[in-house]
RNA sequence: GGCACCGUAGUUCAAUGGAUAGAAUAGAAGUUUCCUAAACUUUUGAUGCAGGUUCGAUUCCUGCCGGAGCCA
């Protein structure tokens, strides 16, 4: 089976083009848990809208510069004692991360002494020493000082190698990618262009502003009056690039809640500019992951790091998989490719079955569940289907032109709701595209394999007598299985074999 | 203080304004001489509170309580 003939491989002539954003890391620590979310979000929904008869462009838009990056910098700088990946084995991202605490740490050393001899916390933040040079590290990075800049070469592309192997793992990956070093100077052309339609406007003290309190929002400053840009500043300019570069009809953000606001702000300003292209932006506006204490906190250490969950995830379908006896006769490689296949699957589905607008918890203490709505359910469906095609084929049996042997079959009910359901494939991949929503596609194929779960169960298929009978039911079965690994793939899963 | 969001079985998730609010998990009880039992069957159990609109509200509106967020 190639999972193949649910989803066209083939554009239609004028495909809109689609430019899906996610990702979008900060180049000082490692991706977590609420990255996973993003990044198998944005993935699922450009799939989603590639099946749905768009032309996807996946990008990603990588945070490498600005103060924080620069902690890091400073730290390895005089605390590293010149370790790198391979002197310490540690992956590039994690040991920028490692000095990124670092930094941080020292930080506030420095600012409980202050304050111990008497200065208020404010004072203490804004005077620290190690303030001081970061703000110097920031001012020579932007003057283009070599050292700074090798520097920060060197750490990022450490970063980028790590990024890499976790992408891979997650199994997303990007059509183009941009970095703020290059984008964050743009937009101040914008600026200029928006005051002289006077849609933006000046203050006294020389500072940009759209008054958006008519549209219900506020004031929103776009220059400060010393000429320096704010953060929307090259978020407008980042947009009307890719405008340029690949004219598009719709491009889709993904981007936590956390940044609603943000998002109806910049969309209003472009559509205040008068791009006609604004009108298709749109914020996929996802929920934030949380624990069951709240929100993940660094500083409490109770961030749940990518890379590590994912080999939990990895080990804990070893562990199961062996105790059923189920890794038998299986070289080391097909072994491993099983765990990987079975326990990632089991944590992309977990993420993708909740609608992505409302914020989910996430429990370490309980591993996630390989039973019920679950990755791993749906696959054993499969392999069992596999298994009787398999047989089938070893006994010779055509189940492939059901034309041949549909006439003297009788539908018991189960398999008309089975059929109905297949006929419901397109549609819904139609819906979860234009809801940008995978979890529609989650459910659909849970519901799918449920159904064919309890068919199997009570159903004899080459135990059957009557032969027509048979191959209907293999018919039906290899229909059922090519739906359930094409749904699967729109949320990144993948099928195995056997299980 | 302003803006927007969330509240459904013990727990995690579903339900274009429509029939008896669905699943999963946890709990209880069963099923294997039979195509993979990572399965199947039975069972216990929920719409935060108070109003309103409607023939009909988990869904829309108002207030309150509770939770998390953005802006200043």
């Amino acid at each position: 089976m190639d999972g193949k003939p649910f989803v066209s491989n083939t554009l239609p002539e004028n495909a809109p083009t689609v430019m899906v954003e996610y990702s979008s890391p900060n180049t000082n620590k490692p991706l977590h848990l609420g990255h996973i979310r993003n990044n198998l979000l944005g993935y699922s929904v450009a799939e989603i809208l590639k099946a749905a008869g768009n032309n996807v462009v996946k990008v990603n838009i990588v945070n490498d510069r600005g103060i924080h990056i620069c902690k890091s910098m400073l730290a390895w700088q005089r605390w590293g004692n010149g370790e790198t990946p391979e002197s310490s084995g540690i992956k590039g991202d994690h040991l920028v991360g490692k000095y990124y605490v670092e930094f941080d740490k020292q930080y506030k050393k420095e600012i409980e002494q202050l304050v111990a001899i008497g200065k208020s916390k404010e004072e203490a933040e804004k005077n620290a020493p190690l303030m001081i040079e970061i703000q110097e590290m920031l001012r020579k990075w932007e003057a283009g000082d070599k050292e700074v800049r090798n520097l920060w070469e060197m750490m990022n592309s450490w970063v980028y190698k790590g990024f890499d192997v976790t992408y891979k793992m997650l199994g997303v990956d990007f059509d183009k990618i941009y970095y703020e070093s290059n984008t964050y100077i743009l937009g101040k052309d914008i600026i200029e262009l928006g005051l002289a339609k006077g849609v933006f406007k000046k203050r006294e003290d020389n500072s940009v502003f759209i008054d958006l309190t008519t549209d219900g929002l506020d004031e929103k400053t776009l220059l400060r009056g010393d000429g320096t840009s704010v953060y929307i500043t090259q978020d407008i300019g980042t947009a009307v690039k890719r405008a340029e570069e690949v004219p598009f009809q719709k491009m889709i953000y993904t981007v936590g809640n956390e940044q609603d606001y943000h998002f109806k702000v910049l969309f209003l300003i472009l559509n205040k500019l008068g791009y006609d292209w604004a009108k298709g932006l749109y914020h996929l506006s996802y929920g934030m992951v949380e624990l069951p204490e709240g929100k993940m906190k660094s500083r409490e250490g109770t961030v749940v790091d990518a890379d590590d969950l994912m080999k939990e995830m990895i080990q804990t379908a070893e562990n199961t998989t062996k105790e059923l006896g189920k890794a038998d006769g299986l070289s080391d490689v097909d072994a491993y490719k099983l765990y990987e296949t079975i326990g990632l699957g089991a944590l992309k589905y977990f993420m993708l079955k909740v609608d992505p607008k409302k914020k989910m918890l996430f429990n370490p203490a309980e591993s996630i569940d390989f039973n019920g709505n679950t990755a791993p359910f749906i696959q054993f469906n499969y392999v069992r289907i596999v298994a009787l095609l398999r047989k089938a084929k070893e006994g010779l049996l055509n189940y492939e032109d059901i034309n041949v042997f549909i006439h003297n079959v009788n539908l018991l009910e189960k398999e008309k709701d089975l059929i109905v359901k297949l006929y419901r494939f397109n549609s819904t991949i139609q819906q979860a595209a234009t809801d940008y929503n995978p979890s529609i596609v989650a459910s659909y194929v849970y519901d799918l394999a449920k159904e064919y779960s309890q068919y199997y169960h009570d159903t004899p298929i080459l135990k059957e007598q009557q032969k027509d009978l048979i191959l209907f039911r293999l018919h039906l079965s290899k229909s059922i299985g090519e739906a359930i690994k094409s749904a699967m793939s729109l949320l990144g899963i993948h099928m195995p074999e056997r299980m």
